[in-house]
Formats: C-alpha cells, sequence, structure tokens
DNA sequence: ATCATTGCAAACACTTTGCATACGC
DNA sequence: GCGTATGCAAAGTGTTTGCAATGAT
C-alpha cells in the first residue's frame, strides 16, 4: 500500500501519522504474522534506531481505540495484534507457534441469552497442528 | 460433588489425589468464575496455609495434560482455567472483567482449507458488556 | 509557548525454574 | 529408602508507568 494512501486512513481515524505510527501500521498491513511487539520492535529498530517498546505500545492501543487493529489474545504468553479487523478465525499451531488467518464459509452460531449482553468484539480461535508441521512429523 | 468422588476423577485419569490437588479440582468445580491462578491461591490459602502458587501452576497444567480443564487465553493479562471441557463459549464483561459461560443452541461455522489442520481446540471468546453492568450505566 | 509524541529507565505483575524439603508407598 | 509432590526464593519475561526530552504548530 502506497504511503500517502497509509497517512490518508490514519488521518481518517483521527491519528495524526508520525513516522512511527505509518511504520508500524505498514509492518502490520504487510505482516501476515499477527506479530508481537516484540516482532515489530526487531523488525523496526533498523529503519528507525531510536524506537522504543513504549512507543509501539502506545501506538497499538491508540490503533485500537481508534478501530483501526485488532488484539488477539490467542496466545498464552504475549499479546498480538492484527490489522484486519473484519470477522476471520484465527489458527494457532502448537508446534511452531505460527497463527494463520482462516477464513468462514458460513457462520451460523446462535448463543443462548446473548441479547441480554452487548457485544463488542467475536473472536473464533482454534488451536492445533498446522499443515506444514504435519508433514514434517 | 463428594470428596470421594472428585478422588476418583482424578484417579481414573492417572492423577495420585492429594490435598492439593483435590482441593484445587473442587475449588475450579464449584467456582463459576474461571479463577486466574491468583484467585485460587487467595480462596485456598486460608484452608491449606502452606500452599504455593508453584504447586497450584504445576497441577493445572499436569490437570490440562490430562484433559481435565481447559485454559482459556481470553483474557490479557493472565490465565484462566476452566473445569467444563464441553464446548461452550466464553463472555468477558469489559467493565467488570468477569467471564461467564454461554451455551451454543446452535454451532455451525465452517471454515476454509479446515481440513488441512488438525485441530484440537475451539475457543469461542465474546467480549462486551455484562447485563448487569448494562443496568448500572 | 504549548501541546502531543517519543523513549529511556524503573517499577510491576505474572510465570517459570532450581533446588531443598517433605510425603507416601 | 526412593520416587513423587510441594513450596520457597530467585530469575525471567512481557507490560505499564513516570517523567524528561523532543518535535510540531
Amino acid at each position: 500500500m502506497k504511503k500517502e494512501k497509509l497517512i490518508k486512513i490514519l488521518k481518517e481515524k483521527g491519528i495524526s501519522p508520525t513516522l512511527q505510527r505509518i511504520k508500524i501500521y505498514e509492518y502490520l498491513l504487510e505482516s501476515k504474522e499477527h506479530p508481537t511487539i516484540d516482532m515489530i520492535y526487531k523488525d523496526l529498530i533498523g529503519e528507525i534506531p531510536t524506537l522504543s517498546k513504549t512507543t509501539i505500545y502506545n501506538t497499538l492501543y491508540l490503533f485500537k481505540e481508534k478501530g483501526l487493529v485488532q488484539e488477539l489474545t490467542i496466545d498464552e504468553n504475549e499479546i498480538r495484534f492484527d490489522a484486519r479487523t473484519d470477522l476471520h478465525a484465527h489458527f494457532k499451531c502448537i508446534k511452531c507457534g505460527k497463527i494463520f488467518d482462516l477464513e468462514f464459509i458460513s457462520k451460523d452460531f446462535r448463543i443462548k441469552n446473548l441479547e441480554n449482553y452487548k457485544v463488542l468484539e467475536y473472536h473464533l480461535y482454534i488451536k492445533g497442528i498446522c499443515p506444514d508441521c504435519l508433514k514434517s512429523y
């Protein structure tokens, strides 16, 4: 995605497009890995040598607040972020630790008494072994 | 549930029924709160004054390995455990932090290419505001 | 000059590890 | 007595906080 487009998206959400924010958002969009804070940090510190993890935390929680990213809690230890905010499922491989996006063909789950709750987020997490790890068994 | 029954269940799973393990399992079964390690610790330290968190960790991961409990990752900060291992959904209230069990009326979600993966666990997590917190708005 | 943003360093909180002690057959 | 279970203390890891420095208008 072009840098101008990214800046436009950030501005539309009311986020002032600083270098750090642009780079972090760009990274999230391009990475298909649902990166952790640490992954983002390690990959961007080359480009932005003064980058701190604090800024990444600040930025991602700001993005989340503005509805630009979603936070995943599929992982036991670390928080992960996803720039896709539409409804899709996530698969975590217990062998390699990777997290994959999965698409719904149909999603018709009805839940008892859910009308009494105010729903803000849905997360479907599936854990198991991914195709690659199954092969090398 | 009677203590004898608990001991029987533990033995059937190949877990030697020590006092700590019985109490922790009993607590999990009776609590509807999907407690964190800390909640278990605080509530049982009165009964078992020498109890340590290490033992609670050991015990719960042993239980998990034996299929007696499931681990929830709905929470950002803490791991929670649930003695119900059948498929049901979990709701986390972002106001009060409580976690509720929700029952499926129907669950027909089909996911693209899932046949390439080996599925071990499903988790449906919903976040929002619970009925009680909605009232006091 | 003022306000927002960044980022270092310290503090925190939860979890894991190492190892010595205690328990049970 | 020997293997298992327990639990203290220390270390480890991810996250949050306080605050000073920087940057933008």
